[in-house]
DNA sequence: TTGTAGGCGTTATCAA
DNA sequence: TTGATAACGCCTACAA
């Protein structure tokens, strides 16, 4: 591969001169602009980046650290900011924490190593002073770590509220949530928080099941659901915690030939694409995926920046039924 | 951030020193490594990774360009490939193509100037010449190149023969196909072949639709499916080039009162996790993504390392059959 | 067994 | 307006 003296001899000016030509940096004349660049192509010439970075102490890469790629909710956001990274000059090292606790911690020494210029957290399963103590832009989704540490979360507890009112408004009397483990994740917790306040504040019974772990299990799921249908017969509104969720529990409402959503309705949370693809297609709080990934990548450039940052983006979402309220 | 000459001024050694445990190369007393392992520790070093690269030329950096990761195929494929390179010491760079030339193009320019260690295509888009030139490790995904850039694909064409035997075994007459773009990806363009050719050598009457672009959109898939139902209203069996296609397939069917699997039976291709959260469960060839996604990043290892590689590497398909045939 | 010196490819700081 | 020189942080001869 040419480095900057191969064209630098080529073009018979210094290396210097090469790399503000690059840079487009100082004064030029046009003419010797010309020249160097016309080594550079012919020489085919690719600035090494390695190199760059080093001297420069600046990687543009961000690390991206979430459960899994697979899951749809984090594919999206993952394309997102996979997208807005890109235009912003940024590349993005991808890590699937799997929701493991070691996995995440080498996966963020080796992001520190790598000197990424920050890091994007859709994954967070160490204590607080973990993520304290790293001394790197950071941003976190959904999750509340400490005033400096800015997070982007849709409106949680709006999502909840809007569901539950849904369900209620259709004439649901028995409503069920069904989410992940509450623990693990206060914040999107508040869509359950909001599910309960407002069922109560329309004298609705309800009753609430979760995930034991932060698996993302379909399994997991399932079975929920079968304890739900046997220990709660009398259940007609489901609010699932993901629309994940609210597919498996339309499964299951077909899998027991309840007919949705005349005998029971779900709704759903997130708004992913593959919604779609569900007949009928699921009712579902949406999340601002696109917005949410953009504004991870800006406050990641702010931080590096070392411009000022709020600690809390509350997205706003947005009701899409479907068919199955 | 500490470098390694902090470290090694901490522990009272040298920085050749302190690169050699860090290395664990050449003979060094207990003593000494414990004396420097306890420096670093002390000082939260780590090395820089930017640094080492340059000096190593080696940057234990793969890139990844795929069409989109949300796309659940590629997004399973995407975690499978970072799980295998994350164990053997390499990291992941994500780019999604969205089936774009300019931006193919752009990303490849981009992960050579990152010095990538290797790149694993899963779009192309590009002209073969493009690809042959760029001088570095390469994998494809699904397309044959040139005999020196392996490839790795699923038994394309005795997938689409066991997805055709199955539907006729099953007591289907007349049969369709509903594909991806055929020009683009010729060799999973041999699961049409093989779904035609199987159907004449039973002699049943068939039609295949394609899309007339690469672009994995819902809505033409479920324009072609308009289409099919209109055009031929008789067809009692589809063999789609995707699960997303069977899912649109199948909704196709609820939405026209068409049971399945009595009146049309369906199965797919892939075998995504998804499959299982649809009613009825999706039929599907299976692609053993896993094996094809450490196969893809130890290809990339071998032609690292100077190791001959096979041109083609044709992984076995799996008839899942779920409840849609 | 340990240390010194030079180089990896760029960029930044001075001079000229 | 351009060029020489010293970093950036690490690794690899070569010496000692």
């Amino acid at each position: 591969m040419p480095t900057i003296k191969d064209v630098a001899l080529k073009a018979g000016v210094s290396a210097t001169t090469v790399s503000r030509v690059l840079n487009n940096r100082g004064y030029l004349s046009e003419e010797l602009k010309q020249k160097v660049q016309q080594a550079m192509d012919e020489l085919n010439y690719r600035p090494n980046e390695l190199a760059r970075s080093l001297s420069r102490s600046k990687s543009n890469i961000i690390g991206l650290i979430i459960p899994h790629v697979s899951l749809p909710f984090f594919g999206e956001l993952t394309s997102h900011i996979e997208e807005h990274a890109y235009r912003e000059g940024y590349k993005l090292l991808l890590c699937n924490s799997w929701q493991d606790k070691q996995k995440e911690q080498e996966y963020i020494n080796m992001l520190r190593s790598s000197r990424v210029d920050g890091i994007i957290m859709g994954s967070h399963t160490l204590e607080v002073e973990d993520y304290r103590q790293m001394n790197l832009p950071l941003v976190t989704f959904d999750r509340q770590i400490s005033p400096d540490i800015p997070y982007v979360c849709s409106d949680n507890y709006n999502g909840g509220k809007l569901a539950t009112i849904l369900l209620i408004q259709k004439g649901c009397r028995r409503l069920a949530h069904i989410g992940g483990h509450p623990k693990l994740n206060i914040l999107s917790h508040l869509r359950c928080v909001a599910f309960e306040e407002t069922a109560r504040l329309h004298s609705v019974r309800y009753v609430s099941l979760h995930t034991d772990n932060n698996s993302f299990d379909f399994e997991a799921y399932e079975q929920l659901l079968d304890q739900l249908f046997r220990e709660h017969p009398e259940v007609d509104g489901i609010f699932a915690g993901s629309d994940i969720i609210a597919a498996c529990a339309l499964k299951a409402c077909q899998i027991r030939g309840r007919r949705v959503p005349e005998d029971v309705r779900i709704i759903g949370y997130d708004g992913i694409a593959l919604r779609s693809l569900l007949y009928p297609a699921i009712s579902s709080i949406r999340q601002p995926m696109e917005a949410m990934g953009k504004l991870a990548v800006d406050l990641i450039l702010r931080q590096v920046q070392g411009e000022p940052v709020e600690s809390a983006y509350i997205l706003p979402v947005e009701l899409e039924e479907g068919a199955t309220t």
